[in-house]
Order: structure tokens, then C-alpha cells, then sequence
DNA sequence: ACAAAACTGAAGAAAAACTGAATTAAAGTT
DNA sequence: AACTTTAATTCAGTTTTTCTTCAGTTTTGT
């Protein structure tokens, strides 16, 4: 999961930071405003942890940004107040979920979970497509009721082609996704290339049908037909 | 946005009524499983606030029947149970939110907010001229319901000929739009009659239509007469 | 009927994607 | 901390797909 960070306090963003990176996530931090909606603009994430007293100006304002831009990042506010006044005008503004501090990061954690869950529809813990089941509670996957046994970026791929099944996912923003916008792939995407042929070969193995579509000059695309 | 509240407590229903009223909805409602069908049969709603317990049987009975029946209704579940088995079996059968009484009426709105704004966000979005689908975020062309492969070129032209059908579009216009202005064409458009042969004839193979009509000396047309 | 423009199929060139194996890096163990 | 195991990345060679070119054919407007 790629997740951006926004919060001042820097002892509680390193934090988040460490603990939320340890789980194999993807993460970015920024403690202002003005960092926060450049690193949007450039990049896609799953996940934005957004406080709300920022030194440059209320959360409220980047959420308004990104419900205006209609994008796909879920939102968790993290504030001091709790009134029900700041809540409700959060989950107005689209918020997908509010947290009050102080938390416990393992609760963080459930959160995002639960949210990331919520999103894609679905009940439990599971995320299924087909015959595929993706817990992200044990990181297990599932394809008829075999288990296949993924690395960390096979099981981050997998979860963002599921996520984002039947739409085509350029390789850079596929890269981006996995990587964060540390790597610099000029024109290289053997690195991706690699993992790409592991876990369609994984998915082969037990499964006769043949969900990582590539598309030619573009990327690929998750589907069942 | 058009509401239908499914609510047999007179007083609750009422201020639901008056409140989302006041917000520019448009908003009608009911107290009985059978009126509801009834208002469903013969109007459409966004919405259907549906709380559980009903005299004549339980809401979950009408939440069966409009997913049988695959319509687009966004369903709130409004129930004063609040066991996680009702609320699973309330999303599993496709409610797209919960909310258990007693609750706000700030935060009713704020989650049909939400709920609209998740659905209209997951909605694809479609390029349709006549029996020609291009959907964007599959990027996938479906004619007759049958899906056609295209390349690169032949996607991007055809986006291009939809989003200008009916125009005259010159060979110079086309091929500045499909390889940008460091192309030299002198006179010499060889590489773009290939590709317009091969879109061509993707199409005509699935539609009797001859929807590209080629404009002597000037360059094409997209259009059904 | 003529010349210009448009079309066609096939072939070669180019770009992109894939593969297996080797190397390097990271994680896990004792 | 040294060692073992596993995963990530790099690399060189291969295959696949798409793009472009070209020579010959057909259509079009005058």
C-alpha cells in the first residue's frame, strides 16, 4: 500500500512512518500543506493520513483539493478534536475515516485496513476476485483454495491489480506504486518486468486462466476476460 | 438527488423528511416493505434510506430484490441493531452503508454524501457512438458487444474520431494528433493510410457500417451517414 | 482518359516485452 | 556478528507485437 504521511508533529510522523513502513508499505511524509499537494500532484497513493492543524493551514483544505480532483486516495484525519462538529464536517468534506489522537498505531493500522476493505466493497478481510481470495489481514493469498505464497512486491502487485481490476495500469504508474518516487526507471523496466513474470507465473500454476493482460507500449491490465 | 425513506416510526421518518428536503433533495416516503416495492416499481430513486425492522417483513427482503433486479440505487441500511451479523449481511447483500439509531441527521447526510461520491467515482467512464463502446479506464472497444483489440494508434484514433464524429478531420490534423508535430510528412502519408486500413477493418469485421468515410483530398470523417 | 490521391498486402525495421540465470541486497537465524 | 536463506535487481539474449516502408493496385475528380 502506498501511503503519504501528513502530519507536523515530527516525533509522531517518524512514527507512523516506521511502524506503518515495517508492514511492508510504501510511505511518504511531509508536515505541511504546501508539500502534501505537491507530492499529490505528482503521485498516486492509496493511503493519505492527513492531521489537521498543519503550520500552513487546516487539513481540511487538501481534502477539499482532492475532492474536487475526484481522486481515488482514501483519506484517514488524524486530529486532536474531537467534537462532533469537526468530525461531520471531515466525512462531508469525504474523509473515509477520523481518528483522534492520541491512538495506538496498531488501531492506525486496523483503520487503514478496515478502510482499504470498505473501499473495495467488500465485507471481511478478504478481497476477492474470482477464484482469487487476497486476505490482507495475513497477507495470504488464495486461488482455489490453494495457497500460493507471494514476495512483498508479488503480494503489492496483486493487491493493486485486484484493486484496480478490469482498468489498464500504466508500468509507471505501477512502478510508482511499488516503489515510491525514489526509483528512477529511465526507460528500465526490467526490474518490473521480473516481478511481473513471477506472479503471472505463480497465478498460472493453479489457474488456468491468464488474469495479467499486457497491454502492448502502455502496461498491463487485471482481468477475466 | 432523488430519496425514498423506508421507515416505519413515524416521527424519525418525518424529520428525515423535512431535513434532506431542505438540502434540494427531492425525497418521498413510505412506512411498509409493500409501498416501498410499490414506489420502486414505478419511479427511480439515487437513493433508498431502508431501516430493517418493518411491520410487514424485513428490509433486508427489499435490498434481495433490487439486487436481483441489478438497479442503481445506493442503499443506507438504518437499523437500531448494531450486531456485526446484521451489519455484514446488510453490506454482503449490497447496502453501500450502515448507520444504527439512533444517529444524527448531519451525519445521515454526510454518509449519502459519501456513498454518492464513492459510486460516481467507480463508475466508468464511456465513450459511446452508437454501438460503439470505448471505455476509458479499460481501455477495451467493445461494437455489438463484441470487444475488438486494437493497438496504440488504432485506440488513439479511433478516441479521436469519436470525440470529433461528424467533423471533417484533415490527414495533416490526424497525423499531427496521433505522432505530434516532429513528424515530416511531406506529402507522403503512407504510414497513416496503413493504420487507417487496419482500424478499418477491425470494424467493418463485427458492424456492416462503414462508419469511416474517407474525404478526397482533404482527409476523413466519422460518421453514420 | 489522365494524373493525383488513396488504398492494399507483405516485408523489414524498430520498439516493447519476456525469459533464465547471475549478481547483489535484504531478511531471518543461530 | 557470522551465516543462511530468501528476495530484489540486473543483464544479455530471445520472442512478440507494432510501426513503417514500399511497390503495386484501385479509386477519384476533372
Amino acid at each position: 500500500m502506498k501511503i503519504l504521511i501528513v502530519e507536523d508533529e515530527q516525533g509522531l510522523r517518524e512514527n507512523m512512518l516506521t511502524y506503518l513502513s515495517e508492514d511492508n508499505n510504501i510511505c511518504e511524509s511531509c508536515a505541511t500543506l504546501a508539500d502534501a499537494i505537491a507530492k499529490l500532484a505528482s503521485y498516486n497513493y492509496d493511503f493519505v493520513l492527513l492531521d489537521i492543524g498543519l503550520p500552513d493551514g487546516e487539513g481540511f483544505e487538501l481534502l477539499n483539493f482532492l475532492k474536487k480532483e475526484i481522486r481515488g486516495e482514501a483519506v484517514i484525519i488524524i486530529s486532536a478534536r474531537n467534537s462532533l462538529d469537526d468530525r461531520l464536517k471531515g466525512l462531508n468534506i469525504g474523509a473515509d475515516d477520523y481518528l483522534v489522537k492520541p491512538f495506538h498505531l496498531a488501531e492506525l493500522k486496523a483503520r487503514i485496513v478496515a478502510v482499504f476493505r470498505r473501499k473495495s466493497t467488500n465485507s471481511n478481510n478478504n478481497l476477492v476476485f474470482n477464484e482469487i481470495v487476497v486476505n490482507l489481514i495475513g497477507r495470504t493469498v488464495f486461488i482455489n483454495d490453494v495457497e500460493i505464497i507471494l514476495t512483498r512486491k508479488e503480494y503489492d502487485m496483486l493487491l493493486y491489480f485486484i484493486a484496480n481490476k478490469g482498468k489498464v495500469i500504466a508500468k509507471t504508474a505501477l512502478a510508482e506504486h511499488l516503489w515510491g518516487d525514489e526509483m528512477d526507471m529511465h526507460d528500465n523496466f526490467d526490474f518490473l518486468y521480473s516481478h511481473i513474470k513471477n506472479l503471472r507465473k505463480k497465478i498460472l500454476d493453479v489457474t488456468s486462466n491468464d488474469y495479467l493482460k499486457s497491454i502492448y507500449g502502455i502496461g498491463y491490465k487485471f482481468t477475466d476476460r
